[in-house]
DNA sequence: GAATTCTAATACAGTTGTGTATCTGAATGC
DNA sequence: GCATTCAGATACACAACTGTATTAGAATTC
């Protein structure tokens, strides 16, 4: 119980959204599939995965045990669910990004966009720090949390052989190498960002970045 | 009646700590410390923090939980201890490795040196990305991390301060910052390093992170 | 060598979680 | 409007952990 961290997770209440319309059974069970999801990744965020309950998760999103079995197989199913669907978001916003400024040479705002952008908030950040530490143990699920990474990193790395190409620079190295390279830092600063704000504060953040960014693909030009 | 040195040490007789010797009830007290607390890396960074029973801890350094309660107020505290004992582990070699080889230039072997030697082996990383996602959710323990944390980073950015004036090159962002990240970079690309050795093979890692770690302190020239 | 002190084993009471099996009521179909 | 179906609630059987209280026996003291 020493370890079990109460942080109080509020009731999170959901707002009806107008039983103006009676829903089909199909879409009733979306919802509460979606409602399920929702309440998970806050209350696997605040608690972790392995702390969090089948019925915490539940009980947040205002239904009971039943409710999910009859929605999941299991926690890790669910967790999986989660991760994949951020994986979508992330990788919309991302090649959204990069599409739109990809002519522009202000490196700078880029990167700090790239930055902010690539977890929109908190959650995001916890659960994809707990998923690869749940992958480090688990072949299984680090072969399917792989494969969302490389992903990630194919988009990214196209970006930079395309601005590389752009900017007429040569690659400083494998753009493959270079994406997971700027993935690990980005995850990196984030998380000092999050956990000592008073000494690297978003824009201490953004600006380190912003320097290793530009040094790495303008060399000293920047 | 016979005597039985050491009945109560079950079957599992750990070989490497003078097995000889008679020890006195301190000696084996700490011996018994140490061993709750080897056993315990091992099993908490196979299975997680919070899915490791303390049970599970004692039962693999051949205690039961009665020798653990006499030895550790919680398993929290346990974790803690460990931590520390590992920071203090990687400031040592940390501060050698960056005083032996303060003078020379060459910074490729430098990195190389400096990111096999950042985390001894897996279950030291392991251990710290624990640490981490932990921190994010207990405010005192996040605390109590961020101090080890910080320790590091003054290490590290006494290294680059010196490291630049020696080479007679302008630092290219707080010394401090430039620690942090390069801190999480480390960390980032140790984790894909990890999880997806055939796209990022040791080789790799070391060569993308001599690649940056030149960009950011060389500019172009290296 | 008896009394004590201390480490660690053992027993126990209480809590929390899991997954399944069964039940209920609302949505659908005839 | 009656029967069927299915989402989700409830109940249950059981497994795991925690932390404390008690106990055994070795180490130390006198």
């Amino acid at each position: 119980m020493q370890f079990r961290i109460e942080m109080h997770v509020p009731e999170v209440v959901i707002p009806w959204r107008m039983p103006r319309k009676r829903l089909t059974r199909e879409e009733s069970r979306e919802q509460t599939r979606l409602r399920l999801l929702d309440a998970a990744a806050v209350v696997i965020a605040k608690k972790g995965l392995a702390a969090t309950s089948v019925e915490d998760m539940a009980g947040h999103a205002g239904y009971t045990r039943g409710a999910f079995y009859s929605n999941f197989k299991s926690k890790t199913d669910l967790f999986i669910e989660l991760l994949k669907r951020d994986h979508v978001d992330i990788q919309e916003s991302l090649q959204q990004l990069l599409d739109t400024d990809l002519s522009g040479e202000d490196l700078q705002r880029q990167l700090a966009l790239f930055y902010s952008q690539c977890y929109g908030d908190n959650t995001s950040y916890v659960l994809w720090a707990e998923a690869r530490l749940h992958a480090v143990r688990d072949a299984k699920f680090r072969q399917r949390l792989n494969a969302l990474c490389l992903e990630k990193r194919d988009v990214i790395a196209y970006f930079i052989t395309q601005f590389c190409k752009r900017m007429d620079m040569p690659l400083p190295a494998s753009a493959a190498d270079l994406a997971l390279a700027m993935m690990g830092l980005i995850d990196g600063v984030k998380y000092f960002n999050l956990s000592m704000p008073a000494e690297l504060p978003d824009s201490a953040a953004e600006s380190i970045l912003s320097t290793i960014f530009s040094a790495t693909f303008f060399g000293s030009r920047a």
